[in-house]
RNA sequence: CGGGGUGUAGCGUAGCCCGGUUAGCGCGCCUGCUUUGGGAGCAGGAGGUCGCAGGUUCGAAUCCUGCCACCCCGACCA
């Protein structure tokens, strides 16, 4: 038997008064979610208990603002990841996989970059522990420091660039188009269940090009690759948008947006896109040989989405009964609940059941029939609603002696008795028809909750009163900016993409103004 | 870290102000029987360092002191 080397870590968080707790409690933070997404149940800390427990989609750890994300949560972002995957690879781009820990000295060569993470890093100090000599437990060893700290990694610009520098020599090397699937960690001042953790999963792409235009379209390309997976995979309609300065990424030229509505009025930035310029590859310094034979720096690019996404999946469309999920990112797309009395009924009702089964399958539709016999029906019924199982076969002596079936679907809750025969193809339909359903409901919710007003009065009471999108003239400068978010908790959410040119007059200043941007609170 | 609040079983909570039986209730869990077309019923059962440490007292979930954790608002933020 060999011993395999252990390294011991000791994080020391930056932000020395959060300590790790030993065990956390985290529903106060789960009723404030159900609160969010209900409003209207009464009972909502019990709801959202059985939708996040019970459906198994998250629970808290040990570590402050960090989640397990449980099998059917998981599923659901590994349909997310699948397809998204698939989208970057059509557009060009590889996978790659760069190291969790940072050095301390490579973090600090973008100045910006370093101002905008420096306050939300875990840093790792030493890597020993011992047995306490004065007593009982375990000790970090003193003579185990590291002579240069680490930064467990917010992002992987800095890591990338130095890398990028040893790869990159002639512009026969670009353009560079890499994706990273991993998990980052940022030490926020606040968590929110799936909208901030502390640690989370998300993808990074960060690309290097030889001219300025191409990497800004690289930027625009890939802010439209994640507005088109919100808008067909998940349903949820977005708004694409430029980033004020106030707003953008630490490091970034520009940052694109999708901005999503929540169902009660409030922002959710879902995904962004950076055109870094030369700043990076001025930090690092990544340069190449053009075909003119000069020396240039590249332009960079970087945009990432993460399992925030699984938040604003479950805020978009989830209603009482539970979460409500599109089709086509849904674990279980089909279930077959059997209804039965005795082992002889049972028999006979699985053998149809499981036939059903099969046909459905068979067609490549994400089906599961229910074989339990520990549970009702009614409880099953409930169940699946609750995690958002977008049809509903139910299955008993009745159908079997008719040859029907019944068919309950998620988002409209309507039960229908079809016959057997061809319920492949009703399933089919049904399920594109719902995908589009569950789009034009977010879709027509967000129109009703956005608005045009050129008064301040009206401004503040639509923010206050109704929340909602706010089109609005503003002036252009960060001091109006700060002061509307001081007053009405608002910010700017992006500067719209197409924006019509219209001239006005800035809603707080009063000064020209030449197009209208989105406010609204934010989470 | 500033302002406010909370901590009682897996979850939600009552009790605390005004100290006094074995800390109560709902959900969930286990066993048995009856049930099964919308979260079953009945009977029985298991499960608690009352956040931690100290103090006051004959006696503390309850009063006092300190600490810890969490939540809301602020700064931060995919």
């Amino acid at each position: 038997m060999t011993y395999s080397p252990i390294i011991y870590l000791y994080i020391f968080v930056a932000c020395y008064h959060y300590t790790i707790c030993q065990k956390a409690n985290f529903i106060p933070k789960i009723q404030k979610m159900a609160k969010v997404l209900t409003k209207r149940s009464e009972n909502y800390a019990q709801w959202y208990n059985d939708l996040v427990l019970k459906a198994e989609l998250a629970e808290s750890t040990a570590v402050r603002g960090s989640m397990v994300i449980k099998p059917y949560g998981f599923a659901i972002w590994e349909k997310m990841q699948a397809q998204l995957d698939k989208m970057f690879k059509d557009t060009g781009h590889s996978n790659a996989y760069f190291p969790l820990f940072i050095p301390k000295s490579y973090f600090s060569k973008e100045a910006s970059h370093v101002e905008g993470f420096a306050k939300e890093c875990a840093v790792v100090t030493h890597y020993r522990l011992k047995q306490d000599p004065k007593g009982k437990g375990i000790i970090v060893d003193e003579d185990a420091k590291l002579e240069e700290e680490l930064i467990v990694r917010p992002t992987s610009e800095t890591i990338i660039w130095d890398t990028y520098r040893k790869w990159i020599q002639s512009y026969r090397d670009l353009p560079l188009l890499i994706n990273q699937w991993a998990n980052v960690v940022r030490w926020e001042m606040r968590t929110r269940l799936f909208l901030r953790t502390s640690e989370f999963l998300w993808q990074e792409g960060h690309t290097a090009h030889a001219t300025k235009d191409e990497a800004i379209q690289e930027t625009t390309q890939m802010i439209n690759v994640y507005a088109e997976f919100a808008r067909n995979w998940m349903a949820m309609p977005v708004t694409i948008g430029g980033k004020t300065e106030t707003e953008r990424f630490a490091g970034a030229l520009d940052t694109y947006t999708i901005e999503a509505m929540m169902q009660d009025g409030k922002a959710l930035q879902c995904g962004t896109s950076h055109f870094l310029g030369q700043n990076f590859a001025k930090a690092f310094d990544v340069k190449f040989t053009s075909k003119e034979g000069k020396l240039d720096h590249v332009w960079a690019t970087s945009w990432g989405v993460s399992t925030r996404l699984i938040g604003a999946l479950i805020m978009a469309h989830s209603d009482d009964n539970g979460l409500v999920l599109p089709p086509k990112l849904a674990p279980i797309q089909v279930v077959i609940v059997p209804i039965y009395k005795g082992k002889d009924e049972m028999d006979k009702i699985f053998e149809a059941g499981d036939k059903l089964r099969k046909e459905i399958a068979d067609a490549g539709i994400l089906v599961k029939f229910d074989h339990r016999d520990t549970h009702k029906p009614g409880f099953k019924f409930a169940e699946y609603e609750l995690k958002g199982v977008p049809i509903r076969l139910a299955i008993g002596p009745r159908d079997v002696a008719n040859g029907n079936v019944e068919l309950a679907r998620r988002d409209t809750l309507e039960k229908k008795i079809y016959p057997q025969e061809g319920i492949v193809d009703v399933i089919a339909n049904l399920l594109d028809e719902i995908q589009a359903n569950i789009y034009s409901k977010a879709e027509n919710f967000k129109k009703e909750n956005t608005y045009n007003t050129d008064t301040w009065d009206e401004f503040k009471d639509i923010v206050e009163n109704k929340g909602g999108f706010v089109y609005a003239h503003w002036d252009g400068t960060v001091e109006t900016e700060n002061k509307i978010k001081e007053e009405t908790k608002a910010t700017i959410r992006c500067i719209p993409q197409d924006n019509p040119l219209e001239e006005g007059k800035c809603i707080y200043s009063g000064k020209p103004s030449i197009q209208r941007v989105i406010f609204a609170k934010a989470y």
